[in-house]
DNA sequence: GCAAAAGTGTTCGGAGTACACCCATGT
DNA sequence: ACATGGGTGTACTCCGAACACTTTTGC
């Protein structure tokens, strides 16, 4: 039987890039009046909830993402856990959780992931409440710590993805050199030069290129490209890194 | 106040090098039959302990490294968060924790956290239970799910050796550059040729050459070297990695 | 034909790699 | 004097950085 566990939580800061922006996945959060029903104040929250009492966390986060997205098999990684005992203390906090029926004197721990999609592969639809792609760079006050929680998330997947090829998990199966190239200058923050950077990854073995090319573009149709992580684990030796 | 909260707990892996090998501080567990008082189990579990109310987790993994071995200002990181329903089922684990009082069906989170220090910055004593240094290679079964952590805790710390200043911890302010490398060598399992080891540091400007020998060794003085922090937050943009 | 992004090569300096011998100290 | 680890230089290759023009498509 499943019990819910009401002291762990597991909180997901879902990234999604669209060829343009690094996006989070947002929750709306609004507590409205139980009598009047009028707004007693509205803002937003990262993906997370309660872990059953039989469940791993990894099951958990896995869940949340699947009852957002649909999706399975997602990128996510447990990056770091949360749990100051003022973490859920703010004003709003406190009646967020009483009008939930939770204590709000006791300490939650949240276990933060983080989850890698490409936005189009997402449709967005959820019961009941509104979730919603936001830009990295135009999140404001979130409800909880959650300011703090995707700090922390972006630390590591810009640490991470310097060394790792998590990269890819942030688009399509197919994609463009210019595609990676900006998903990387974006996460970064930097700018690379196009034939440098073509040199560089044309190193990569684990870089498939297709014979295949972009259709419905106004320009000179791009070569698309696959990652094998098949070939990666083989190769690798030969690192990876994106150094800025 | 202070109340125990009985369902955190920080576990610390603390790592100490000893110029010749990475070694782990370990905890005698040895369970006693409350009439007989016969011996009904003995192994060994990493640090760790429950955390107070009023307490962030940091400051208890600092407080369990502080009781253990009286140093403060120790660099301590938590890497990951151990939550498996079953993580302290195994039947000496069941035994344990009802000897102490504990319910063994109750999930316990175990917050883990490395640790990083010279050996010989640390005299060993502990009230009441056995305190030891073992070198990772030759850790057997150990308590609960701590080989489990243990094993993570490995792979973190070689993963941020390579990009992050973090290997100095493990040695004492002044080393030689002989130590350096040795610490590198075992830490990754590889060999480095010195020469170009050492043409590789004298480019961190970070790494400041003493005007300090060894003394009492029985072969040329080795020239000592400390690492600047200062410097290295200044310089950061020379990149650090000690890839393989 | 024009706008838009794709795609491509060369030069230079600096870092990685491989490799062997003399030096300073304690015993 | 000898054993022990400390300390140094050179040649070659490969990578990173800087930099500008032609190509292919949709409209």
């Amino acid at each position: 039987m499943r019990v819910l566990n009401n002291y762990i939580s597991a909180d997901c800061v879902i990234f999604g890039f669209d060829f343009e922006q690094l996006n989070v996945l947002l929750v709306d959060r609004t507590l409205r009046n139980d009598e009047t029903g009028e707004v007693e104040f509205e803002d937003l929250t990262l993906t997370g909830n309660h872990i059953y009492e039989d469940e791993t966390v990894d099951e958990a986060a896995n869940r949340i993402l699947y009852d957002l997205t649909g999706l399975q098999n997602i990128y996510l990684e447990q990056f770091k856990t949360f749990a100051h005992p003022d973490r859920l203390k703010k004003p709003n906090d406190r009646k967020w959780l009483l009008h939930d029926g939770r204590d709000p004197d006791k300490r939650i721990v949240s276990i933060g992931y983080f989850a890698l999609l490409a936005t189009q592969d997402v449709t967005l639809e959820w019961k009941g409440r509104n979730v919603k792609w936001v830009p990295v760079h135009e999140i404001g006050e979130l409800a909880f710590d959650h300011n703090l929680i995707l700090q922390r998330a972006l630390i590591e997947l810009r640490n991470k993805i310097k060394h790792e090829p998590i990269g890819f998990e942030l688009l399509p199966e197919k994609f463009t050199l210019s595609q990676l190239q900006k998903l990387y200058e974006i996460i970064l923050d930097t700018e690379f030069d196009k034939r440098n950077f073509r040199k560089k990854v044309a190193r990569m073995k684990y870089l498939i290129p297709l014979d295949e090319k972009q259709t419905g573009v106004a320009h000179k149709p791009a070569r698309l490209y696959m990652f094998s992580r098949e070939v990666y684990e083989k190769t690798k030796k030969e690192l990876f890194d994106f150094w800025v």
